[in-house]
DNA sequence: TGGGGTTAT
DNA sequence: ATAACCC
């Protein structure tokens, strides 16, 4: 962990408003009182060039040596050995290898341990407190004031004296590109610029929601709860190649599934939905991605838990409709990347307490003659009576 | 610009 | 289904 803030947010205590030049990020130190209600103690934990972290620790004799995490083409990010020497994070291949010669290169397209790594960091920090959201991979959000308002009684049971607790308030959002843009056009470009606009005409330009809530950020205010982000809501796998034949997305679409059919399995909820996604070759449209997605069939998720033969037939059948629903294959196509996500999880055990169906658990192992469903009786609890 | 994620509409 | 946001 390279960093760790304690800030009080939330809290509208003190003078607000300095900033740092070239943008909208400012910190401001401020005091706030011991025992105050509206204030919050909420830890951001920031790993710094994470996934080049876990590699290291993969292999020591990469510690020292200016190293690089590619994706295709690029640098995605970098340690610090290799960012004295003028590598940035999203950096060409070709740039990074000019800038730094000597810079290791390892392949970081299989997120498979970075993830790994990633959740181990959200279970251990919710060791403090079950209250922690997750934002990326590498973030997360800590809300400790529980624990630290019990540590204040603590003390001031113990030695009684005048406690406070200070902090800062940080930049905690950076205002998007889309509504940057927007905001330019209204002739706004720092964060004082935005605390001193009018309220009305942003609501009208921006919408009453994203109006309000970004004028609160200009001035450090920021009451959005700390969400736990528990577990994942989807699970998805891409991969950007080129692509102009329906045999080529084919084998592609199963390479992906084949991924994403172990993580489900590891996960041990089924996925209840599947989406496919496409960007087509096109010279410019920075953002363009299409999709279509169905339920999966509902024989299929049954068969998800163990066997993943199976179900890979069924499932790259229902994925290659959604392709040709999307692509004309009797017509010349060019994609760039193809993407399979599994969402709208659901635990095994939907049914509720107190009915039949929440004692009885489908079967997997047992054959039943009839070819018809069979079911165990799942272990009880003594309260459940 | 990769290979992921989330929420709102 | 898409659009916007985050890393």
């Amino acid at each position: 962990m390279e960093r760790a803030e304690a800030g009080a947010a939330g809290s509208s205590l003190g003078a607000l408003g300095s900033e740092e030049p070239g943008g909208l990020p400012w910190f401001h130190d401020q005091v706030v009182p011991a025992g105050s209600s509206s204030s919050r103690v909420i830890v951001h934990v920031d790993l710094d060039c994470f996934y080049a972290q876990v590699e290291m620790i993969s292999n020591p004799e990469l510690k020292g040596k200016p190293l690089g995490v590619q994706q295709k083409y690029l640098v995605v990010t970098c340690n610090y050995e290799a960012r004295k020497l003028g590598v940035k994070k999203l950096m060409n291949v070709r740039d990074a290898k000019e800038k730094c010669p000597q810079l290791v290169l390892v392949n970081g397209e299989d997120l498979t341990r970075y993830r790994e790594m990633s959740y181990k960091v959200t279970e251990l920090l919710e060791e403090f407190s079950p209250i922690v959201e997750r934002l990326g991979f590498d973030e997360n959000f800590v809300d400790l004031t529980e624990m630290v308002e019990k540590r204040l009684e603590q003390l001031q049971s113990d030695e009684p004296s005048a406690l406070t607790v200070s902090g800062h308030v940080y930049d905690n959002q950076r205002i998007g590109y889309k509504t940057t843009k927007r905001l330019e056009a209204l002739g706004i470009s720092s964060v004082r610029d935005l605390q001193t606009f009018s309220s009305k005409i942003l609501e009208k330009e921006l919408g009453i929601s994203v109006a309000q809530r970004i004028q609160k950020l200009s001035f450090g205010e920021d009451n959005s709860p700390v969400t736990p982000s528990g577990p994942p809501q989807s699970f998805s796998e891409e991969d950007s190649f080129k692509c102009s034949s329906e045999v080529e997305a084919k084998n592609k679409i199963e390479e992906l599934l084949a991924s994403l059919l172990n993580r489900v399995c590891q996960d041990g909820r089924k996925p209840h939905t599947i989406r496919l996604i496409i960007r087509r070759y096109s010279s410019e449209k920075h953002y363009n991605r299409e999709s279509r997605q169905c339920p999966i069939p509902s024989h299929i998720i049954q068969k998800l838990g163990i066997g993943n033969y199976d179900v890979m037939t069924p499932m790259v059948d229902v994925l290659m409709k959604l392709f040709r629903n999307m692509v004309n294959v009797k017509m010349p196509f060019h994609l760039t990347l193809l993407s399979v996500c599994f969402c709208n999880l659901k635990a095994l055990n939907t049914a509720k307490k107190g009915t039949i169906d929440y004692y009885l658990t489908p079967s997997l192992s047992t054959t039943s003659r009839s070819g018809k469903h069979s079911f165990k009786m799942k272990d009880t609890h003594m309260e459940d009576f």
